[in-house]
DNA sequence: GTATATACCTTGTAACGCAAGATATAATGC
DNA sequence: GCATTATATCTTGCGTTACAAGGTATATAC
């Protein structure tokens, strides 16, 4: 299987890249939210809906820290497809995890808006 | 000087901090892209007017960065005060880069919140 | 003379993302 | 039969980063 990086090795670049992984969570919960998806899934899921690139070796860590924590829950389903796959789903716990997330998330939207526009970069 | 950690060890603030880490380096252009500004001043400028907490062991690496790779430009300026200060100002590449960062910064916002609405959550 | 305040810088560590590679199964091609 | 391709998950090792902690230096206050 060809892999290309994600991204090259200019400091635009570079912060790109670590703008994105600022989200990644957030966006891998919301993936979730509405219905179970397995991991390949939420990856092409991100990457049609928002242009957002996710590789395997990015996203499988992250759920499994997801799951030992509580927020998503993982079940594997065999039988109606060629291979098994794990969906996972949001917890009641990750729900609430979500929303605090979210309120986070426009607060801090907010705070890089406000310099922005602080800067006169309206 | 006393340092509180700035974050504690649940899940949730640790995504708190990596959303944070995110849009640092954007801080820190905004903060000196209409006026120069020194370090310890940055550190106070986003923290009244953003409430984005930034220490100097965070700081002070990345405008070394910064200046190494010509995005600012730092002058000392001692004589006026008591302690020689550091002053930071965008350079002309500075201003390209950070109006190539605005752009992500609104397109990116714009995934995350795009979806935000496609969970159902606005 | 010792504390406090202001200023900058460096070191050591822990965490994270992720490219690369491993494993497994089913379907397709020769 | 056997190699290839596609789908699916998981793991390892590396490089980068933020940052707490600690260091240096100078001026003022008591």
């Amino acid at each position: 299987m060809k892999k290309k990086p994600i991204e090259a090795d200019n400091p635009l670049d570079k912060w790109r890249e670590q703008l994105r992984r600022g989200g990644l969570e957030l966006a891998i919960l919301l993936s979730v939210s509405t219905t179970p998806r397995y991991g390949l899934e939420i990856i092409r899921y991100l990457q049609e809906s928002t242009d957002l690139v996710v590789t395997e070796g990015t996203i499988y860590p992250i759920l499994g820290r997801l799951t030992r924590s509580g927020v998503v829950e993982a079940e594997w389903v065999s039988g109606e497809t060629p291979h098994p796959r794990k969906y996972y789903r949001l917890s009641n716990q990750g729900r609430r995890s979500l929303d605090e997330m979210l309120d986070h998330w426009n607060s801090y939207r907010n705070k890089i808006d406000h310099l922005v526009e602080a800067a006169g970069r309206i």
